[in-house]
DNA sequence: AGTGCCACTATCCGTAAGGATAGAACGTGC
DNA sequence: GCACGTTCTATCCTTACGGATAGTGGCACT
C-alpha cells in the first residue's frame, strides 16, 4: 500500500514513518510542503493514501486540501493536523477529504485509520462527532452569554459595534454593553485584545 | 538515561517515543498535559532531562516551563515546540530552559539532542540563531516598511498607539499615520483586522 | 541635482470606542 | 410573590481612533 504524508515537522514526519512502516504492508513517501506533495503525487501516484497536514507551507488553509483532491493520482486524501476543532473536520469532509486525523490520536489508531481510509471509508476519530459538543468549547466560552458570544464573534471578524448592531437586529449601546461586560469576562482591554484572546483559544 | 517527555499529540508522543526508544539506552516516560507532567517528575523523578511541548493543557506559555525548571526533580528541561520562531527559543533558554526542540528537527537529531542536553548543555538547532531570518516571511510582510512592521507587531499585541508610540519611542501621530498606510497594504479598514489579518498571515 | 520613497511631526475634525450608571422586560427557581 | 440573571435600551462623558492634509529631513537611485 503506498502512501505520501506531507508535514513540515520533520521529527513527526520521521516518527511516524518509523512507525507506520514498522506495520509492514505500508510504503511511505513524505514531502515537507505541499508543493513538493503536489510534484510528488504527479511524478510517482497513484497513492492509495495522501496525509496532508494543515499548518504547513502552501497549504493556505483547506484550499491545498481541494487541490490534492481533484488531482487524479491522489484517490484519497486526509488532513493530518494538530487542530482538534470539530468545525474544522466537517469542513474538511465537506470538500470530500477521506478522513480527519487529529494528532492526538493514538499512533496504533493511526495504522488502523490508513487502512480504513485506504478502502475507500471516511474516518473521523470514534467520540469526535458523537461526543457531547457544548463541552467541547473552552472554559472561557463557557462564561459568556450566548448574546456575549455572538458579539464576540462580530469582534473577531473586526467589526465595529454598529455593524454588529445591525446583524443581531440591535441597538448600538446594547452592543457596547455587551463588549464591555465580555472585556471582563475574558481580560481584555480593548476590542482588538478580545478578538485575539477569542481566536486564541480557538473559538470561531 | 531517563527522559519525560510531555506533550498532548498522542500521535506524536507515541512514534517518537518509539524512536527514541529504540535507539537503546533511553528510556522514555510520557505525559499528556503539564499536571501529570509535574506529578510524574515528582513520584518517579528525578529525569535526566524533560521534553515540555508548548501547546499543551496547563502550559500557559512559557510558565509551565519556568515551574518545571525550578522542580528539584528535574535537572534538565526544554521545549518541544511546533512554532519555529526565534524569539521563543531566546525566551525559553533565558528562563533556563535546557534547549529548544523545534518539531521541524530531523529525528535522528533528535535522539543527538537528548544525549546533549541531558549532559547538561544547552541545546539550540544548528543554522536557527545564525541562520538570516529577514525574508522568509509573508509576501504581506515585504510589503510594509520597518516601521510598518514594527507598529503592525504592536497592533496585534492588542496595544494603543499611544503604548506603541512610547514603546518605539516616537509620537503618537507618527503611529497613526504608520497605522493608516498599514491598514491600506494589507487590506483592513481598522486595528482589529489589521491584527487578525497579521495573525493569520502567521506573522509575529 | 533632481526624483522618489521612507520616516517622522503636526493639526484638524468627525466618529467610534470605552466606562459609568439607571431602568425595564423576561424567564427560572425558590 | 420575590429574587436573580439575562437581555435590552438609554444617556452622559472622556478618550481613542481614523482620515485628510501639510511639511521636514534622510537616503538611494540615475
Amino acid at each position: 500500500m503506498k502512501v505520501l504524508i506531507a508535514d513540515d515537522h520533520e521529527l513527526v514526519l520521521d516518527t511516524v514513518v518509523a512507525f507506520v512502516e514498522a506495520a509492514g504492508d505500508i510504503t511511505v513517501t513524505t514531502a515537507p510542503d505541499f508543493g513538493t506533495a503536489q510534484r510528488i503525487i504527479d511524478a510517482d501516484g497513484p497513492f492509495d493514501l495522501v496525509l496532508l497536514d494543515l499548518n504547513m507551507p502552501g497549504m493556505n488553509g483547506l484550499s491545498g486540501l481541494e487541490t490534492a483532491i481533484s488531482m487524479d493520482r491522489a484517490s484519497h486524501v486526509a488532513l493530518f493536523t494538530g487542530d482538534t476543532s470539530r468545525s474544522l473536520a466537517e469542513k474538511a469532509l465537506d470538500v470530500g477529504a477521506a478522513g480527519f486525523i487529529p494528532k492526538t490520536l493514538p499512533a496504533k489508531s493511526l495504522i488502523n485509520a490508513i487502512r480504513f481510509m485506504a478502502m475507500g471509508e471516511q474516518y473521523l476519530p470514534a467520540g469526535f462527532m458523537t461526543a457531547s459538543q457544548p463541552e467541547d468549547h473552552h472554559p472561557l466560552a463557557q462564561m459568556l452569554t450566548q448574546r456575549e458570544q455572538q458579539v464576540l464573534k462580530g469582534l473577531t471578524e473586526g467589526k465595529a459595534n454598529k455593524e454588529i448592531a445591525r446583524d443581531l437586529d440591535l441597538s448600538e449601546p446594547t452592543i457596547k454593553l455587551h463588549v464591555k461586560t465580555l472585556y471582563r469576562k475574558v481580560g481584555a482591554s480593548n476590542r482588538t485584545q478580545a478578538a485575539l484572546i477569542a481566536r486564541e483559544a480557538g473559538l470561531f
